[in-house]
Order: C-alpha cells, then structure tokens, then sequence
DNA sequence: AGATATCACGAAAACGATTTCGGATATTTA
DNA sequence: TAAATATCCGAAATCGTTTTCGTGATATCT
C-alpha cells in the first residue's frame, strides 16, 4: 500500500509537507506543491480513510437508518428511492454512505455504525419504535429525521407537505363534480396518514361536503384491497382518494371485481407516485412526493450541522405535485 | 468519548491488558477479564472503528456496489431487495455496509471506499461498463459479483438459474396447452435476458415446437407494452413468457387494450417476483428469484474470502421457482 | 548593518487501538 | 534448593494521517 510517508520519500522532503501540500496548506511553497501534487497523482494516491479519520477525530461518512417492516412492502419502493438521493447527494460532496436497516425485533442499543464512531452524522429515515429513537437521542449526534412519525424540538427534519398534496388531490376531485369521495389508508398512527387524511377533510369542509365516517377507511398495513371493497359494496362512493399509492393500486382489484371501471365508474387519487403507479392499467393519479429530493436536502441539511453552520431544530417542508393520470374522470 | 485508556484507568491496568481483555486473549487471568469486562460494559464501551482499523490493517466493513440504470426502474425493486438481503447478513456478522451507487456516466475511477481503503472486500451487484469493472480487477480486492453481465474466472459469482427458470415456466405454458407461445424481455445483451431466452427456447425445443422468430420480441428496457401490443395485433399467442415482471405487467394494458382479458384470452408468466407481481390484478405468475438470498449468499461468499478459506472462482447458482398465481390459463 | 518579520520546511506528538516482547511473580520439576 | 517453566501484566512500537512548534534561511524594515 502506497502512503503518505512514500510519497514523501519521492518527493525528498518530510511527510508533514506532503500532508500540507495535499491539503493545500498555506505554509509550503507553490514549486513544491506542485511537484508533491503531480507525484501523488503519479503515484494516484488516495489518503488513507482511517488515518486521517483518527487524527481528525471526524470522519467523512455519514449513517443512513432504515427501519424495515418486516410485514409489509409499503415503504419500500419509497424509501430506496430517498436512499439514492441520499447516496447521490452524498456523493457529490465526497462523504460515504454507510447504510444500517433494522427491524422492528432489533434491540434498543445504538446502531453499530455509531458505536463505533464510524460516522459523524445520522440521517434516519421514516418510522421507528420510540424507545429505539430515544436510545439515539441520549447520544451527541448530528442527526436529520426525514418523514419520522414525531416531531423533534432540537433536530432538524424533511418532511413531505402531506396535508396540502391530500388537499389538493381531495380539491381535484372534488372540481371533477366529485361528492361522495372515501379515504383509505394505512394506520393513523402514522404521522404522514393521518396529515393526510386532515387534508382530505379540509378540502370536503372547504367545498361544504360533510365529512362521512363511513367513507373513511383506514388501518392494516396493506388493506387497500379490503377497504376499497368495502366502499364499494357500500355503493356510495364515485371516488376515492388513497393515502398511499400502493393501497390504492390494491383497491384497484377490488373495483374490478365489484364489475366497474376505472375511471369510468369510480375515480382513484393516489400518494406518493410510486414506479408502480405509472405501470398499473389504468395509469394512477397521485400526488407525487419528491423522493430522491427529501434525501439530497436530507444530506444538505446534515452537511451544513457537521460543518457547524447549522440552525437546528429547522423544519423542511418539501411540497408535493399532483400528478394527473388517467384514473380519474369528471363527472358530468 | 471513551477510550481504551479509560478504561485502563478505571481497571488500574494498562491499556494492553484491557485490550487483551477485550479481544479475549489468553494472557490475562480470568478474573482480571471479568472486571474490565464489567468495567467496558457498564461504560458501554466500544473501541472505535478506525483506531482498530488502522492497527489490524483491515476493517470490519464490506463495500456494496450499485449501478443504477438512470432511464430505467427496471432494476430498482429487484436490487433493493438484494440490498436488503446483504445488509441483513452483514449485521449478523458484525460487518458494516458502505454503498455506493455509481451511474452510467461515473468515471472509470476506483469507488472512493476502495480508493480510501475504507472496506476489505466488495460485492458487486448487476450490470457495469466494462471498462469501470476492469479498473477494479486491477486492484488486488476481495470480490463477489451478484448477476453480473460476464464471466470471470478468478472471482465468485452469485449467479441465477435464468434458464431453468425459464425453462420451467415455458414448459407450465406449454402443459396448460399452449402452442403459440411468445417471448418478450429486454436487451439480449444483458446475459440474463440471453439465459431466459435459451431457456423458452429449450422448453419449445424439447415440445417439439418450432422457435418462431415473430413471436420474439425484446430490445430496449421497458419496452412490455410496445412488444406485447405487437404480438397482440399479430394475433398469433396465447400465452406470454416475459423475461421480466415489469415487462410482463407493461404487457397488461396491451393486452387489455386489444380489448382481451388474462388469463381467460392471454396468459402470461413473468420472472423475477418482485412485490408488484402480487399487487397487480390479475396477480401475475412469475418465476420467483429469491433476491434477499443472493444478497446474503454473497456475504456469507465475500467473508469466507476474507478470512481465507475461500475458493475464488466459486460460482453458486441459486435456483428460481416458478410461482402459480393468477395470470395463467390452461387451454381445454 | 542590525533587528525583525516572513517563508518553507522538518521533527515529533497525537489520534485509539493492537501486538510484541520482556519482566516479575508463582509454580513446577530435577 | 536451584533451575526451569508457566502465568500475568506493562512498556513501547506501530498503523497512516494531521498538526503544532521550532529552526534555519531569506527578505524587509529601521
């Protein structure tokens, strides 16, 4: 392996210079900068990661947290797209991604990676068990929260506008002469859902439609199939807005075998404009959540911390898109 | 932060013989052991990563490598669940995750984890430029390819059963029945695709069913809709094999265009099995890879290397199964 | 010309761990 | 009893960097 102290040896002077001129210190010579410079590219060394770590007492990875629902495929389309912004993001600004997914069983105790001090930074990413979290709190940790189920006093979050999307997918069907529209969703204990579900509401109040608990729907993890089938057998709906995408490309069964059509017969908004969307029959609206964005903010946001320019408890609103497909048809 | 020489305080021994505590060594009375052992443990002591590193001269961190095809999201909810299946292994083995996505356009320059020495050992996982996987050839590097686009003879590979695969779900159609069988997937260039393809054609072969050329159709990447809308407007199927399920359920809305229904006019299997398959109705057929699996293979592969009981050149196969859902019809 | 400031560079310590080797004590053997 | 051996522990070197501080040499200012 090629070192610093190689380096030197080539370039006939001592390791203290080499390390000045790669890190383009002011106390060297133009001359010899130049001539440590084109032997290090020569030679196309690369610092090594450890050394300079321990003597920084700071390394140049971050952590990214995953919690993996052992039971459901939900997040998942979501949440890899929020990985490859972090990981892109990250790249651009030269730091490494060392990544961490635990489940819901994993003990209450820091994450490896922070044990060990590998990263001096943590984006942690969607819902976890409270006392998890709490265990990461107790540490002096430079940390980001994208779309958690709580809120945080002295941390810095990404969160999706989730009840003014919902507003405005609710508002879209309702201006297509929409009035008996249900929601379905995952479980309200989910911060996302239940913003979401406000804003389905907000919008029937706004238009002076009564918000009809038996349209609204919501539990399981992935019950779009039985929820929609509910609203259906019950024959009052014309459309349904869904919290997520992948509960509402489920119902899309259940409204095929109630013999209808979509969107002919009832109309569907989704959330979150998943890959799936685009490629279900018909093609989903929904309400697009920038994905790989809420990831490089994310690193931004954490980079800005680490480097101590950091305003903490700072809350990013990343806004949503409402996407139009073809699930979705006016009534007359 | 709490070193080893606290430790050494608190015990009133050296920071040797905490280390040798720690590490398990045999040269420290049992008693001794058991108090520095409390001692860390009531501090929750953990040596750090890079102070450790830096000594042993290897890390406890294995690098993951993603190419992620910018056009497409073909590859997007198949590698994620390798990815999900790697990190799952590493953590049971104590191992951290470095990942690192490059692009199609990234340089061909060593990933900044093996530049840096970050990781002891790389898992490489789909379809790279060339000339991007021989600058990493030259590096003298642990290695293990998951499905990779070529062969190599001194590095392990995590390869799937394409053919058999395929084999066996163009042989399912062919006992429902079925003659006029088509085949769709992408670029053949992608050796998987080339390995599906050998294997629909073995299944005909051995039927005793002639290969017809205009009932095959691949080139581009999600390019279902398109070839299967051909295949409709010839008229010449009844049944489809896609290489892909996303191709496959691209394939759906041609066919539900051609106003048919599946399975009851058109059957179709897919290969890969990726959570999309069972959300779409009907839920389709596919040919299951069990992604999480090579994932954790290839650790288990990557870290027997490392310790040095490996055989390079191993190649696993691991073997697909064909999964029977709703997309298939048997002929009277 | 002498004092002072500036510039370039090197020696050495430090980061946090592991490991080698030698020393002190206790135990066994001749 | 003396010697050989085993057991347990510590001092110090080391891994590859960065950084502080000191030291000459040169330039700049009275």
């Amino acid at each position: 392996m090629i070192t610093i102290k190689d380096i030197a040896k080539l370039a006939g002077v001592s390791q203290s210079t080499v390390s000045k001129a790669l890190n383009d210190r002011p106390d060297v010579s133009a001359e010899m900068k130049k001539k440590i410079l084109e032997i290090a590219n020569q030679k196309k060394f690369t610092p090594h990661a450890f050394g300079k770590a321990l003597k920084k007492r700071t390394s140049e990875n971050v952590g990214v947290l995953f919690c993996r629902d052992l039971h459901s495929i939900s997040g998942n389309p979501f949440y890899s797209r929020v990985l490859e912004g972090i990981e892109a993001e990250l790249a651009i600004n030269n730091y490494s991604l060392v990544l961490q997914i635990i489940t819901e069983t994993t003990r209450d105790e820091l994450p490896k990676m922070v044990r060990e001090r590998q990263v001096n930074g943590l984006i942690i990413v969607g819902t976890f068990k409270d006392s998890y979290i709490n265990r990461i709190l107790e540490e002096d940790l430079k940390l980001v929260f994208i779309d958690p189920n709580r809120s945080f006093d002295q941390h810095c979050q990404i969160l999706i506008d989730n009840e003014q999307g919902a507003f405005q997918a609710t508002q879209r069907l309702i201006n297509g002469g929409h009035k008996r529209i249900g929601f379905i969703s995952g479980d309200l204990s989910r911060n996302s859902f239940t913003q979401r579900y406000n804003g389905y509401r907000k919008a029937l109040k706004l238009a002076g439609i009564p918000v009809d608990q038996s349209l609204v729907r919501t539990g399981g993890l992935e019950n779009g199939y039985e929820h929609v089938k509910y609203l259906m057998d019950s024959q009052k709906v014309t459309a349904i807005f869904a919290a997520n995408d992948i509960n509402a490309i489920y119902g899309y069964r259940a409204i095929h075998e109630a013999g209808l059509k979509i969107p002919d017969d009832v109309s569907i908004i989704g959330f979150d404009d998943i890959d799936l969307s685009r490629i279900s029959t018909p093609q989903l609206t929904t309400v697009r959540v920038y994905k790989e964005e809420l990831g490089s903010i994310a690193v931004r946001t954490l980079l800005e911390q680490i480097k101590g320019e950091a305003d903490l408890s700072i809350k990013t609103i990343v806004p949503t898109k409402l996407i139009e497909r073809d699930s979705v048809r006016d009534l007359e």
